[in-house]
Parts: C-alpha cells; structure tokens; sequence
DNA sequence: TTGAGCACTTAGTAACGCCGCG
DNA sequence: CGCGGCGTTACTAAGTGCTCAA
C-alpha cells in the first residue's frame, strides 16, 4: 500500500468515530443535547461539494474461483444415455444439479428458464440433441456434490485450519481499503460466482443463469494518486474511473435484472456510520413536525382534489402502520409485490363494522421480499369513506390511489419538512416506538431486563412486519427446552427438601456444622431457582420470537443510541443487546450517547 | 411528465463455525 | 472427540429515492 498513507492511518481508529461532522448540507438538529463527547471536539466541515472522499485506493475484487471440470467418472444421461459435456454446458448443468432437491428445481418457471438459458451454452452438436429437459439426469452429479460436502465436513482440524489461514489472507489482503487516512473494512470484495438466479416468492426469472463476472466486465473506482489495483494476468478492467461523487470501490452490471452491483464499504466504516447517523437525525427532525403533519394530512382528507385525498390517505397508512413506500416496478420484471403508493383495489377489504369495530380495513398483499403483510386496522371514519371513493368503479386489478406515486409523495414530504422522505416515517415510528416500549416494559426486577429490551424490539419487528421461517428446529428445540425446566423443577424441589431436613437437624442438635449446612442448602436453592427463572425467561423469549425476526430492525430502524442510553441507565453491558459486529457498526453511537439521550 | 440509470439502504436465508454436552 | 443446536456471518436480492434527459 501507499507509504504515504500507511504514515497516516496509524492514528488510532477510533479517531475516525470522532470525526463525526454536521455536513452543512445535511439540515440536522445540532443540539444533540446527550452527546457530551461530540460537542466536546472541535467539529470540522467535511466538503460541501458531494465529494465523499479525496482519497481512496485498494486491491480490487476477489474473482470468481474458475470453473474445474467434473472428474470423468462422473456422468451426465440424457434419454438414459450416457453423455460427455462441453466445459461451458457442464458447468451450468452443475448449477442445476447443485441443487437437486431444493423445491425450486421442481417449478415449471424455473425450470424453463433454467432450460433457455443452458441451451445457449451448449455446443450445436449438444443443442440439437438434449432437447428435454425432463430426459436430463443429473444425479451423479447431483451424487458428487454431496459427497463432496460431506468430505469438507469431514476433513482433518489441521486441513480445515490451512483453509481458514487462507481466508485470512484474501480478507487482509483485499478486505481493506484506504479511505482518507484510515484503514477501513470492505464489506463484500468478492465478485458474485456464476450460478441460477432464485429470486424471491414467485419470480418470472427464477432459473436463468447469473454469467459468469469477468474483469472486463469490472469498474474499478479509486483515488487518481492512488495504486491502482491490477487485473487478473491477461485481463483488463472495463474501466478504472476516479468519483469521488460515489462510495463504491467496485462496480459491474448482472445480466438478470441489468442491475448494477457493488463493492462497498463495511458498517463501521467512517462513511457508512455517518451516513447511518444522518438517517436518525432526519427520523429526529420527524419527531419535531409530526404532530404538524398529522394534522395536515387528517385536513386534506376532507381535500376537494382528489389527488390530495389520496395523497393524505396514503400518508397516513405509511405513518401509522410503517408501510413502505411502493415504487412502481415493471411488470413481468420481478415478483409481484406492492407498497403503499402501489397498493390496488384488490389488497384491502373495508368493512364498515368488523369485531365489534368500526370502520375496518384489512390488508392482505405480498410486500418486499414477497413477505405477506396482513393487518385489520380500524381507521377514522373519513379515512374508510375516502376508501370507498378511490375503490368506486375500479377493478380489482386497478391502482388504489391511482392519482399518487411515490415521488408525488416525496415532493411533497420535500416541502412540508426538509429532508422528508416517505421511508424516515418507518425510521422514526420504529425509533420511538422502541423508546416509548423500553420505558413502559423496563420493570426493576433485574433478570428481565433483556426480555423486556427483546420485546420492546419485537414490537418494532411486528410494526414493519418484519418475519422469517419458523426454524425447522424449533418444536423440537422447544421440547428440550422444556425438558431441561423439568429437570430443573425436580432439581429445585429436592433442594428444598434438603433445606427442611438440614433445618430439621438443626433444630435436633444446635451445633455449628449443621448450621452451615443449612446455609449451603439454602444457597444451592437460590441458584438453582435463579436457573430456573432464566430457562423460563429463554423459553418465554423463545417462544414469541419464532415467526419474527429482530435483526432487521435493530440494524436498520433503531437509532443505536436509544438502546445505548438504556444500557447505561440499567448498568447493562452492551454486549447483551449488541454483538461485536453491531458494536461496530454503532461504535458512534455507543461513543456518544448518555444515559439520559432522548430519540 | 415520464422513464431509465444510478447509488445506496434494507432484507431474508443459507452456510459457517463455535460451544457445551454426552 | 463427535454432535447437535444456535448465534453469527456471508451472500445477494429487493427495495427507496435521486438525477438527468427526452
């Protein structure tokens, strides 16, 4: 690397944790009145021009492992007969057979995507021959690649220590960048591996072949004084460029979606963290106005323009339930899912008296990941009617706010506060939701503190429908872990039993070592009901959680310095609520906020 | 006004690897 | 020492939102 530079990064890296500037750009609240130690330092301007940084320089991405041929004892049958692929057919017939018994393979769109696309790698003489994807076989291989794994399980401490050594090495050597003065970490340096593309839920192009990256594929991004990272032997970059209008260090388009993907910096990065904390500071500012917008939104209900109703309407489902914003996607282009903006007649029902409630609407579509979001809410009687307005004369397939788009919402979100997008309401209602829990469920008694933190974050989770697959395990993890409070309960209940006869003895003979006795006794119940609680605490924990994921949330929508200040008000460690990668990733906030920090 | 391109955040899942237990 | 269970990490898809040009 740089000698240069390599002078400069010695400064300790917390440094860079400090550094933390107010960009003049950036319109944030700075009277951030618990964050001693940031107004403590001398705060220093960062560009004001866009640039994110002025000096960059790192080795390039990892490839791709070349593809290596099957061993020739591994055969393809096609119409029962045996048959020798081309190099190119191979490989891609190992994706397909890479994953034999995962469902996917069995679907139809799949697998004709699948089929299309591998004809286009075979040779003519291939191509006019296997034409039928169901006469394929490709169970030896599918065979070999199980072996092989099983294999890699099975290999020696000493073979699996060579691997991870060398691990070690590709991250220090290409898991790092330098980025103005300071050595920081690469979140993916890998360049994507060929393979089939599985989309999400029920996506048209589930199947097809995700080609392989080459360097002239590749853009690389860096600083003009920096050394440049070198391509493979042979190869070229598509491009080397120098932007400092951008953050990625690596760049090239996927065929699938003709989308771009990049290489960029880890979450503890200077540039990432700041950036994270300019999310909070906006969800802040929210905080402020909200009440404003409320009522702005609840007067434009009663709008003569029909845009404004829906426009107001749509606020108010994304303010109160979380929801997304919904860009229009194309059609045919990916799996069918909606947010707010892109809701249609067919994902609400209305119900002008559900439960015993009135006014009801209840939602049911797929969202982001094709997750199904479905909700009954009661809403204010105007909010139903207005409903009932849009949905006139419409077919189910129609837009439900077909006068709205998201980027009509996000001007407008423009002018009424700076700043203002449709998706800070998600950041701030997660945020204070979290901070509004944490007061109401943190009781005194000390051995629930992290179930109560768990479920302040599980109330955050279910707000923006945040799921996951139930684990396979989980019945019968759940199983042995009641076992476990069984034998725990025996345990205690025999404990107890030797405290009534040891205070039995004592009573019968008042003698010094039958005294101590008791006292051991009785300490051994303490700990074995402290046990006890904490099986059940787990349990209890366990249980809630099966269907919800917390992860999400507690990476992207919690302003960190929320459950910082609780950790410090509570006295306890962060790393019950954080592990070391999310104390990483909020080492600024764990560096600024106090036990008195309000969201 | 729309649409494409681009950059960046948010998301669930699969694979990995560590730790306690028998 | 192997094994199972579980937290962690890697991976990459799928969103949001901005810009720019026709």
């Amino acid at each position: 690397m740089c000698q240069s530079v390599c002078q400069i990064f010695v400064q300790s890296h917390l440094q860079c944790k400090l550094e933390f500037i107010v960009l003049n750009n950036m319109h944030v609240n700075s009277s951030m009145s618990s964050c001693r130690s940031s107004r403590r330092r001398k705060k220093r301007m960062r560009a004001t021009d866009g640039s994110k940084w002025s000096f960059l320089e790192h080795k390039g991405p990892v490839m791709a492992a070349p593809y290596e041929p099957l061993p020739s004892n591994v055969r393809f049958f096609y119409d029962g007969k045996q048959m020798k692929l081309s190099p190119e057919a191979e490989e891609v017939a190992t994706f397909f057979a890479k994953m034999l018994d995962h469902e996917y393979t069995t679907k139809d769109t799949f697998r004709k995507n699948f089929f299309k696309d591998w004809r286009k790698e075979m040779t003519s003489e291939e191509k006019s021959k296997i034409t039928d994807l169901k006469k394929c076989n490709f169970n030896e291989m599918g065979e070999y690649f199980k072996v092989q794994s099983e294999a890699r399980k099975a290999m020696t401490k000493d073979d699996k220590l060579k691997i991870k050594v060398e691990n070690e090495r590709l991250l220090q050597e290409y898991g790092f960048c330098i980025m103005d003065n300071h050595k920081e970490r690469i979140a993916n340096f890998r360049i994507e591996p060929p393979g089939l593309f599985r989309g999400r839920g029920d996506h048209p192009k589930m199947g097809m072949l995700k080609r392989r990256i080459r360097p002239e594929d590749i853009i690389i991004n860096c600083s003009k004084g920096s050394k440049q990272p070198k391509p493979p032997t042979g190869t070229k970059w598509k491009e080397v460029r120098h932007d400092n209008k951008v953050t990625w260090l690596v760049s090239w388009t996927e065929n699938i979606q003709g989308a771009i993907k990049y290489i960029m910096l880890n979450p503890s990065s200077r540039i990432k963290g700041e950036k994270d904390w300019q999310k909070y500071e906006t969800a802040r500012n929210l905080k402020k106005c909200v009440e404003r917008l409320r009522n702005q939104y609840r007067e434009d209900w009663k709008s003569k323009e029909m845009r404004i109703r829906q426009r107001a309407v749509a606020l108010y489902f994304i303010d109160k339930l979380a929801l997304r914003a919904g860009n229009e996607k194309e059609e045919g282009e990916s799996a069918d899912t909606v947010g707010c903006c892109s809701l249609r007649v067919e994902h609400i029902n209305l119900y002008p008296e559900k439960d015993g409630q009135d006014f009801v609407v209840e939602f049911d579509f797929l969202g982001k990941d094709s997750i199904r979001y479905y909700n009954k809410v009661p809403v204010e009687k105007r909010v139903f009617k207005n409903l009932q307005l849009f949905m006139e004369n419409k077919q189910p397939e129609d837009d439900l706010f077909d006068r709205l788009n998201t980027s009509i919402l996000n001007k407008h979100l423009q002018e009424l506060m700076d700043g203002l997008t449709a998706k800070v309401f998600r950041t701030y209602n997660a945020s204070i939701t979290l901070q509004q829990q944490l007061k109401e469920l943190t009781s005194r008694k000390s051995s629930t503190k992290i179930l109560s933190y768990n479920r302040a974050n599980r109330a955050v989770a279910i707000l923006c429908n945040h799921q996951r697959a139930q684990p396979k395990t989980f019945e019968k993890s759940m199983q042995n872990l009641q076992t476990k409070i069984d034998a725990k309960k025996d345990q205690l209940s025999d404990a107890k039993r030797d405290v009534k006869s040891a205070k039995a003895d004592l009573k019968v003979r008042r003698d010094e070592r039958f005294k101590k006795a008791v006292e051991t006794k009785k300490k051994a119940v303490e700990r074995l009901e402290e046990q006890l609680m904490k099986l059940e605490v787990q349990a209890t924990d366990r249980e809630e959680n099966k269907q919800i994921a917390l992860g999400t949330s507690k990476l992207n929508y919690l302003d960190p310095r929320i459950s910082v200040a609780w950790c410090k008000k509570w006295g306890i460690p962060i790393e019950k609520i954080y592990n070391k990668t999310q104390r990483e990733k909020f080492a600024w906030a764990i560096d600024m906020a106090e036990d008195d920090y309000e969201f």
